[in-house]
DNA sequence: GTAAGTCGGTTGAAATCTCAACCGCGTCGG
DNA sequence: CCGACGCGGTTGAGATTTCAACCGACTTAC
């Protein structure tokens, strides 16, 4: 690494505006999902997850690769929303080291209450602020970014400046 | 609050795109900077205020302001720097109740030498994919959400109407 | 069949963050 | 001067997350 590049006036003005909007976005989502319903964010990514679902169901390994969620983590959360009763955990028949987690009904209803603010929340301050056409361009951004970074995932950390290259495997 | 307007497809992409987006960036980021350097993102963002505030000293309320920090959240934080000889907080003269929080030498070089990995992780995950223009547009997206947020922040939770204050920085 | 290796998942301890209570200093009204 | 209140900041307990070690169940090679 000869030089570092370092960001321009436009990045670095870009890449506040970011770093800023992120925190303060999740803290206002946070905030009103605790208080609204009792629930952190990831949990209600997990219950999110699980209820798109079919048989609202999934071992505890897809469930971790959907959210990107640690399996440390995420068997403590689990822990967490079963004593709440929302969700169950059923050992697997066939192989009998998988964990299925099942959407409970109580675990629905408690995510049927909790969408419509949480879905109001994020509307008031991410989407009626913005014109359909910046909508469309920021999907598109995210989109980009995105791409890259799955490609990152999988291989390393590659520079991300290749299109199309398969990873070796 | 009548009826509950759902997120149409394209915004529920967008917002997808954006969760899964920041949650692989964040991740992305926090592992550069934790095994790099072996600071966690945030703390790394409170070395970088002090270090672009003259004398490289604030009070530990401006520093919460501007990094939107919790008063607790920092003073933990704060001792955590102190120990590691990063940051040394020193009780203000005049009024004894402010104490003053101020990077060490040892603190600015460790932020030199987390820099460059930082900023090159920025660029490669940010900005080297988007276009010109497209930074453009990321930039007035952001802006605009900001706006709102930053509104809300100050009275109770507006529904983000007012086109009122400018970003900051 | 059996020992080594791998996979799915859990556990406990340490680090961090949040929340509420707290302490000392300053200020203001009387 | 006195007491009440507000401000700057800290503290400790509780919740969450991470890290590393671990356990039992499948697989594979001998």
């Amino acid at each position: 690494m000869p030089e570092t590049r370092w960001l321009d006036d436009e990045e670095q003005g870009t890449w506040r505006a970011y770093i800023w909007t992120n925190h303060l976005l999740w803290e206002a989502l946070e905030r009103q999902l605790q208080q609204d319903s009792g629930i952190p964010h990831a949990y209600y990514i997990m219950l999110v997850c699980l209820s798109e679902s079919p048989d609202r169901t999934m071992t505890m390994t897809q469930l971790a690769s959907v959210t990107q969620f640690s399996a440390s983590r995420l068997s403590h959360a689990m822990a967490r929303l079963e004593e709440k009763g929302w969700v169950r955990r059923i050992k697997h028949e066939e192989d009998r080291r998988t964990t299925m987690a099942k959407l409970t009904d109580e675990g629905f209803s408690a995510l049927e209450r909790a969408a419509p603010g949480h879905v109001d929340e994020v509307r008031r301050r991410v989407f009626d602020p913005l014109s359909r056409e910046q909508i469309r361009q920021f999907h598109d951004i995210l989109a980009t970014i995105l791409s890259g970074l799955e490609a990152a995932e999988e291989s390393g950390t590659p520079t991300a400046e290749e299109p199309g290259t398969s990873a070796p495997e």
